[in-house]
DNA sequence: TACTCGTGGTT
DNA sequence: TAACCAAGAGT
């Protein structure tokens, strides 16, 4: 079990204070972004950095201001719009929460934590985020960067444990300030703090707000002993494959030949599967004459 | 629970 | 330079 921290609001000042004045000016968190440009936002940051994200955000937005504007359109525009962010499943449930969004909610981003739980790509992290961000509700927001930031400050371990734990629920519950616009600015500000100050590679604990508060610091910035973190092997996996795939269908205007596609890589018995694959995810279409392309519906 | 699912910058 | 890492979700 986590040791629970003595009094967890004395965390509470200085992390907002510091985030008051380091805080990015990143699009979504502007007013005008709306619950919408937040929920769009969090589809996007899923395992991919702000960096990668600002662009296809600001044309997503100009081109779907609305989730009822999105719903509108072809699946295959959200996937072929996705660009190049990766994880093109993440592009059909957007489409899929706009259209709920739609039929469901009025055309409004719901408020409702458990209503926001029920859209398609919407989990426990990006449910809580939407809440926050854009209904200044009281959650706790438990992403990477908040599991690393209470990991290191509060638990004393270099990194926090590879699945969330009940654990981390339990102190990211008890560490959450009692008043809920503070507690909203809690949840943004601890999230910057990981990916600006408290980062996964090397930290910069000169300029952290609460270094001297930090468990992982005190104990001499241990390094973590417990299973090796699970890498991400990439190469010659059926993922690259379907990327490849996907890619070529991305580029094209209308529907493309089976050969286009046999073209991008050679073993056949992986081809096949990965297109299969794209298929049953309903990221492909085949069509009737053999031909394939983004999906219509 | 452990695994799949993209892409590209950083070290 | 291969490995690590990035605002997770779904099964």
């Amino acid at each position: 079990m986590t040791a629970m921290p003595q009094t967890p609001t004395v965390l509470h000042a200085p992390v907002i204070d510091w985030f008051d004045e380091h805080a990015r000016d990143l699009p979504w968190r502007r007013p005008e972004a709306g619950p919408w440009g937040v929920m769009v936002s969090e589809f996007m940051l899923q395992q991919t950095p702000v960096s990668r994200v600002l662009p296809v955000y600001e044309q997503w937005l100009a081109r779907w201001p609305r989730p009822a504007d999105l719903a509108a359109e072809p699946p295959g525009e959200a996937v072929r719009a996705w660009g190049r962010l990766g994880y093109p499943r993440r592009a059909l449930r957007l489409h899929g929460a706009a259209a709920a969004i739609t039929e469901r909610h009025g055309g409004d981003v719901p408020r409702d934590h458990a209503k926001l739980l029920a859209l398609p790509g919407v989990g426990e992290y990006t449910a809580a985020a939407v809440a926050s961000f854009a209904y200044g509700q009281r959650h706790a927001v438990l992403d990477t960067n908040v599991r690393r930031v209470f990991a290191r400050a509060v638990s004393g371990a270099q990194y926090p444990p590879n699945a969330t734990t009940a654990a981390e629920r339990k102190l990211a519950r008890a560490l959450l300030p009692e008043e809920e616009p503070v507690a909203a600015r809690w949840a943004a500000a601890t999230m910057e703090l990981g990916a600006l100050v408290c980062t996964a590679r090397t930290p910069s604990c000169a300029r952290c707000p609460i270094a001297g508060r930090c468990a992982w610091k005190a104990a001499g910035s241990p390094a973590h002993d417990g299973p090796p973190r699970r890498g991400q092997t990439y190469a010659g996996t059926d993922r690259q494959v379907r990327g490849k795939l996907l890619a070529v269908l991305r580029e094209a205007v209308g529907p493309v030949p089976q050969s286009a596609l046999d073209a991008v890589w050679d073993e056949p018995v992986q081809r096949a599967r990965a297109l299969d694959g794209l298929v049953a995810d309903g990221l492909v279409e085949p069509l009737a004459d053999g031909t394939y392309r983004l999906p219509l519906t």
